[in-house]
DNA sequence: CGCGTGGCTAAGCGCTTGCTTAGTGGTAAG
DNA sequence: CTTACCACTAAGCAAGCGCTTAGCCACGCG
């Protein structure tokens, strides 16, 4: 064992998502991500099978918790009102605490390629279906009021992804002090009675 | 005269906006650029000095706009309800309307040089300031309540911003309808008085 | 001990990158 | 006709790119 700390692979997956969310996936090479895991270049390739590749892993993990991230949130309940509290909170927590990686799944999805992403679309439409189902189910028990819910549920789940293009680890908010606030708004924003 | 249309200059802008945004600034060519301005590669640096500098001319062009947008719409009344409303109708339309160059100015900062970004943050701190005070004139006069009118101006800001994101041409809804809506939002976000 | 195995690297291949150099051809003034 | 100028290009340079090849070295097993 001669570097240290843990798996080497998940050593270049970390250092993968610290250099494309801080670079973009086309502005990082082999060589930034092999070093920032503190090995040489051609160790990329004994764990991963290309740059593309370790982008796709990234992608497909971060979708497949976020939708796990959802589906709990509305599964928390029966009650929409607690339901999209809870989904808004996890959501919203999630992309402020995670914003490294959150940057990459929202943001790089052109950088993969056409099978890869065709996969990746299919969680974020299941994303988007959960929401609207949510605020559909309020609506329909006469909880919420909004005049188009599709459109409002795009832009609850807009709301906690442009999180993690803005949030700052040094900035004066806790993910948690977001989420609260975040909460209050989608309540108000999907009309919820009080 | 021998290719077509308007100055080469702004074609090659033109040509840049549309490969940055599809592609990203490290993801496209000087080539890219240079092609899709119907020119030869070289062409590119007889009218633009650096890739970088074309980045940073859209960018600035991009956030000037932006803010005359924001402080148009504060000027058009002197009623916060009033104001925050053609704010963000503005807001929305424009980043729904011109996604494409919307794209650019939101998510390829980090592409920029250390002044360049330094005075395109500029912009982005006026911007955020108007619509802070556009919401803290709401609460002082008791037609906006919020708990925290700093992270409330910033959600109202990071919702029309991320029009630029899920934003298609093809999709059903015209910037208007997504300016209509979000005008609703945004005066529940605040909390408005009906 | 010899032998295989598996994580890792030194070196480098072929190609693309941003950008430069040295012009070319068309236009217009003198 | 000469001259100067301007928009543009053909060709190419040095550097950097993603990825491969060949092989090293520490280890476990007989």
């Amino acid at each position: 064992m001669p570097g240290a700390q843990p798996n080497a692979r998940t050593r270049l997956v970390d250092a993968a998502i610290e250099s494309f969310a801080a670079k973009g996936f086309h502005g990082t090479t082999t060589r930034d991500i092999a070093s920032a895991a503190g090995m040489s270049p051609a160790a990329v390739y004994v764990h991963h099978k290309s740059k593309e590749d370790l982008l796709y892993l990234i992608s497909k993990e971060g979708h497949e918790r976020t939708l796990r991230l959802v589906e709990e949130g509305v599964a928390s309940s029966a009650d929409p009102v607690e339901q999209l509290r809870a989904v808004m909170r996890a959501f919203a927590a999630h992309h402020a605490r995670g914003h490294t990686g959150a940057r990459i799944v929202n943001y790089e999805l052109a950088a993969l390629n056409e099978e890869h992403l065709a996969e990746i679309r299919e969680y974020r439409r299941a994303i988007e279906q959960r929401m609207r189902d949510v605020v559909t189910a309020g609506v329909a028990a006469d909880v919420f009021a909004t005049s188009n819910p599709r459109m409002t549920a795009l832009a609850l789940l807009s709301l906690g992804i442009d999180v993690a293009r803005w949030y700052r680890d040094e900035g004066d908010w806790a993910p948690e002090d977001i989420a609260d606030h975040y909460c209050e708004l989608a309540l108000r924003m999907v009309g919820a009675a009080q």
